[in-house]
DNA sequence: ACATAGACTTGGAAAAATGTTT
DNA sequence: AAACATTTTTCCAAGTCTATGT
């Protein structure tokens, strides 16, 4: 790096955390003065230990240049790109073969998957949202920070790096290998089996399970939380309030936060700024949630909640506390009160998995192809990720997929167009047909024209192309290669074509290469325009799905025996809906029949 | 009741793998 | 076979909730 134009001569120690800020100059987080801020100070730190060899004094972020770091780590990127496949292919069989040692265990007598075996690498911490931690250095974890939990008797295993372990426990009630706490936060890590693993399975099974036993008493807990809507208690109306939104809006639990993190919100540590009354009976949520996603929403209310909330805003500032009576804890008790382990978070699970299942049996084409029942279930699938504020950022390739998608449609329309012009040059009764004579929306004179350039630019290179081809292959059978005037022969057909097509154009007659009767016409005609129809809903789908995240939902919230039923049911390949990976993850799932119920 | 430690689930982004087009 | 788009997997941060001690 360069500190005020001059060479730093950094020693490894300190050469390895500039590097990671220079990695990153050109991400957002370098443009975040938190970021910077955090990481300069942790710099400092650690050049007062490792300071420069060549004397260099570092005292200012802005004088800072790492531009040559961040050019070396692109140059790397760039090589390790360019490695043929079979190269890349070589290096990742080493690394899997370095790693194999490390990546299962046993358990009980039984071989387990490992999840996260490798160590977190140091780094600079990525808080989210506004963490006030952000850019803080991630120290590198030792041997000495690590304690591992292992069998009674087992043979200690060596670490792979010089030094030894903190601690080595054998502590059968919990489920983690190896863990250690980590120096920004002071939070612990841990090593978990893999989601595949039988005790994950085995809880994922009891979590659904749970939800689902919350059917015996869901009716009960509303109708108590609605009386206490009115309730003389402020806490009680309170908390009957609070429930309300966990149970209708799905709102996590909302544990307080302290002031060294980011400043989000659940139902529980909402604040009065976080809704506002729109008369007669609307609430608009506006608050950052977990990882600092906004959760907008105007919805209308019961109308006892509107005037509770009105009551609970009155006389406290934006920034208090909504529900200043009420907290987890007390709410969870409460819940727990009329179901063992029921708590906040369960209402989440049962409200996703149950309006998934009511939106597949009432949403899914009972004749339809399996591509159309594929979208119903991912269209349930979308309304629960909404319900659950699943969001993700719009793909960075989205517009323009959307171009080519809108390109195709008119495509498509074209071909429509052209067939119903074949109509009406066979018989002129057809003009009048109304199934035919309205022309295609989205597909003017200018549209057409672009349509007919594209697809002759296509085909004159095709026809290009495939006489190369078949020149290539005359040679390599030692024969004559074709005279260029096949080729030209060629050219000049297709340049007729559209020529022919040009002269076409508002005289609503088409001649078809290949002539048809009209029954087949007509067919053809039926036939495109299923195919724009279903087209057309998948670049709704596209559209509408842009900001919805479904992993989360599928992997989290959806009993996935609701799936495997829905499959069975209507003749869908499991495999079309879960990866490799979902597929190990519910094995427990996979044998229930086909009229299963969440 | 309350605070904190500890253990576990949930979450979006980024990296890697895979599929598709050129 | 490269370039590009899309899907899957990994990564690790950020939640929830229980146990424990006061």
């Amino acid at each position: 790096m360069k500190y005020n134009g001059q060479t730093v001569d950094l020693p490894p120690e300190a050469e390895e955390v500039a590097g990671f800020y220079g990695a990153m100059i050109d991400t957002e987080h370098a443009k975040d003065a938190t970021f910077n801020k955090n990481f300069f100070d942790d710099f400092l730190k650690i050049l007062k230990k490792y300071p420069p060899k060549n004397g260099v004094k570092i005292t200012k972020f802005e004088l800072c240049d790492f531009r040559s770091m961040f050019d070396h780590f692109e140059a790397e990127k760039t090589k390790k790109k360019s490695m043929t496949s079979a190269e890349k292919k070589t290096a990742k069989a080493a690394k899997d073969a370095l790693e194999a040692p490390y990546t299962h265990c046993t358990l009980d007598g039984r071989k387990e998957k490992v999840g996260n075996f490798r160590v977190e690498p140091p780094g600079l911490f990525r808080g989210r949202g506004d963490h006030p931690k952000k850019g803080a250095l991630k120290l590198r974890v030792r041997p000495e920070d690590i304690t591992i939990n292992i069998g009674k008797d087992v043979p200690i295993p060596t670490p792979n790096v010089p030094g030894t372990w903190k601690e080595v426990v054998n502590d059968n009630t919990v489920t983690w290998l190896a863990n250690w706490v980590e120096n920004v936060n002071g939070n612990y890590k841990y090593v978990f089996l893999a989601a595949g693993s039988s005790i994950k399975g085995q809880s994922d099974w009891t979590k659904f399970e749970k939800a689902r036993e919350l059917k015996k008493y869901v009716d009960q807990i509303r109708n108590d939380y609605n009386d206490a809507l009115r309730n003389k208690n402020m806490g009680e109306r309170q908390r009957a309030t609070a429930m309300y939104f966990i149970d209708k809006l799905a709102l996590r639990a909302g544990n307080e936060k302290g002031d060294d993190e980011a400043d989000t919100v659940g139902c529980c540590s909402l604040r009065c700024e976080h809704v506002t009354l729109e008369p007669p009976n609307k609430l608009v949520f506006d608050f950052l949630g977990k990882d600092s996603i906004r959760y907008y929403n105007e919805v209308a209310v019961d109308e006892q909640v509107y005037k509770n909330i009105r009551i609970f805003k009155n006389g406290k500032n934006p920034e208090d506390e909504l529900f200043d009576r009420v907290n987890t804890g007390a709410l969870n008790r409460h819940l727990a009160s009329y179901m063992k382990g029921l708590t906040a978070k369960v209402f989440r699970t049962y409200n996703a998995s149950l309006t998934f299942q009511d939106l597949l049996d009432r949403g899914t084409p009972e004749k339809g192809t399996v591509q159309e029942k594929l979208n119903a279930y991912n269209h349930a699938n979308r309304m629960v990720a909404i319900l659950c504020n699943h969001q993700r950022a719009v793909p960075k390739t989205h517009e323009q997929s959307m171009g080519k998608m809108r390109d195709k449609l008119r495509g498509l329309k074209y071909e429509r167009m052209k067939l119903r012009h074949a109509l009406f040059a066979i018989d002129a009764k057809y003009k009048k047909d109304k199934r035919y004579k309205e022309p295609e929306s989205d597909l003017d004179d200018d549209a057409i024209a672009t349509h007919e350039d594209n697809l002759k630019a296509k085909e004159l290179e095709k026809a290009e192309k495939k006489f190369q081809k078949d020149n290539e292959k005359a040679a390599e059978d030692g024969k004559e290669p074709q005279d260029e005037s096949v080729l030209k022969e060629k050219l000049k057909e297709i340049e007729a074509d559209y020529k022919r097509l040009k002269k076409e154009r508002g005289t609503e007659k088409h001649v078809l290469k290949r002539e048809k009767p009209t029954e087949k016409i007509e067919e053809a005609i039926d036939k495109l325009e299923e195919k724009i129809k279903t087209f057309k809903l998948q670049m709704e789908d596209r559209e509408a799905g842009k900001e919805v995240a479904l992993g989360t939902s599928k992997i989290n919230y959806l009993d996935p025996r609701i799936t495997v039923a829905w499959c069975k049911e209507h003749g869908v390949p499991v495999e079309r809906l879960f990866s490799k990976t979902l597929m190990t993850k519910f094995p427990w799932a996979m044998e229930v029949d086909m009229d299963w119920k969440f």
